[in-house]
DNA sequence: CCAAATTTTGTCTATTTGGTCAAAATACAG
DNA sequence: CTGTATTTTGACCAAATAGACAAAATTTGG
């Protein structure tokens, strides 16, 4: 298991109460986040254990505690990392650039996320299979809105006729199942390919392949130019 | 929830020991399998509780135990269950058709799956997610197998210039993914979305996008005939 | 209808686990 | 250095839960 750096914004600055965090806080909460992620991404949320991430962390259960309440809030914490990561990557799709390299850019950001931060998308990926009893709401709102917005790009797209008139929700859904499932589902893939790991080069080949059939999928065809 | 019908082969009409089951034994695993995945499905194998299943299978827990030894022979009864109906499905590809039909049909039926099984889908893809401890082995044998089979029909599709030349793995994970990401991510299709429910006509367009958006991005370029 | 086999249940137990608490240790400001 | 605030820990508890078991109820074959 690699140790996933996480690209997020840093945690909040200062507690709830408003103070400023010592340096002691940060660092820990930190450790305690990352070995979080960890273990909630390799037992789901029921299956991984406060005395687990405590044990991973290399801090005491009471200390663990001292700093998250409840394991709930630990899992919040982790997911609400986990969600910035993936918001901040759907904001790359740039209205103004040319679709085909646009979408082809996304879908290789979306692919070396899933190389390097697998467990981010695992945590996320469990939340969401047990019916995102926690995120619930933030997808109907933040997520709803960013995606909503993103779609208003591609239809533009589709109304220049730059791209061919398919469904701009469905190819965001197509992108995402894609491109997570290289991290959701990993052992199945491992165990299709006959491979012990994925490696760079087995990511850059997902990305040709990816590459190759959605862009190739959504683009107009040749000499087909919208009306 | 809706209760999911299976499409599995039945159980096995025999005991461990080579007796026939009786009725009343047929029933009741039935029953308890059937409780057992809706349960597995929303809290994962750790979150669900043999009380829970009992209650829902609405017979005793020391009943249930009768039948099955223990939770993880049930979880394991599921799993084989849910991975017959996987199987059955890869086998749908006909060599001898027609690529972009066959693709387009192949697409269908999983989306269709995905539409009517949900639960089974998401036992599934809990149990990979955790790392496939349980299925690891038959992923390596079973699934391999019939996938490096299939693998060979899109090779040869691709050969004889009806395909393009993509990678036929990442082919078949692509639409894994795509179709089954409307059973396990339904929480979040859902709330992106706006809706409260994915009806019938909501399958329809996810089936159209993703045929229109895979089959074309797979079939060869116009006038570009393989050599 | 009866005896044997099967099925069902009430009760109990051992273990796991999330979380508490008061006291000890440590860091830090003046 | 000293007193205060922060951090850490050992010991503990209550709830949840997988599973055991023997006895009771029911079904079934002759």
């Amino acid at each position: 298991m690699a140790n996933d750096r996480q690209t997020t914004l840093d945690a909040p600055r200062r507690t709830s109460d408003g103070k400023k965090k010592t340096r002691i806080q940060l660092k820990n909460e930190k450790k305690i986040l990352d070995a979080a992620q960890e273990v909630f991404a390799e037992f789901g949320f029921h299956g991984a254990t406060v005395d687990r991430i405590a044990e991973k962390a290399d801090i005491s259960k009471p200390n663990l505690h001292y700093y998250f309440k409840t394991k709930k809030d630990l899992y919040i914490a982790v997911l609400r990392r986990t969600l910035d990561i993936w918001l901040a990557s759907l904001a790359l799709l740039d209205p103004d650039g040319d679709p085909a390299k646009e979408l082809a850019n996304y879908i290789g950001e979306k692919v070396e996320m899933s190389r390097r931060f697998p467990t981010a998308s695992r945590v996320f990926a469990n939340e969401i299979l047990q019916g995102a009893p926690i995120l619930e709401e933030t997808l109907k709102t933040e997520l709803r809105d960013i995606v909503a917005q993103k779609v208003c790009v591609i239809r533009h797209w589709i109304d220049t006729g730059r791209l061919a008139d398919i469904d701009p929700y469905h190819l965001l859904f197509l992108i995402w199942a894609a491109t997570q499932h290289y991290a959701d589902f990993l052992p199945q893939v491992k165990a299709v390919l006959d491979v012990k790991r994925l490696t760079k080069e087995n990511f850059a080949q997902i990305d040709r392949s990816l590459c190759d059939i959605i862009v190739r999928g959504v683009l107009p065809r040749d000499g087909a130019k919208a009306d």
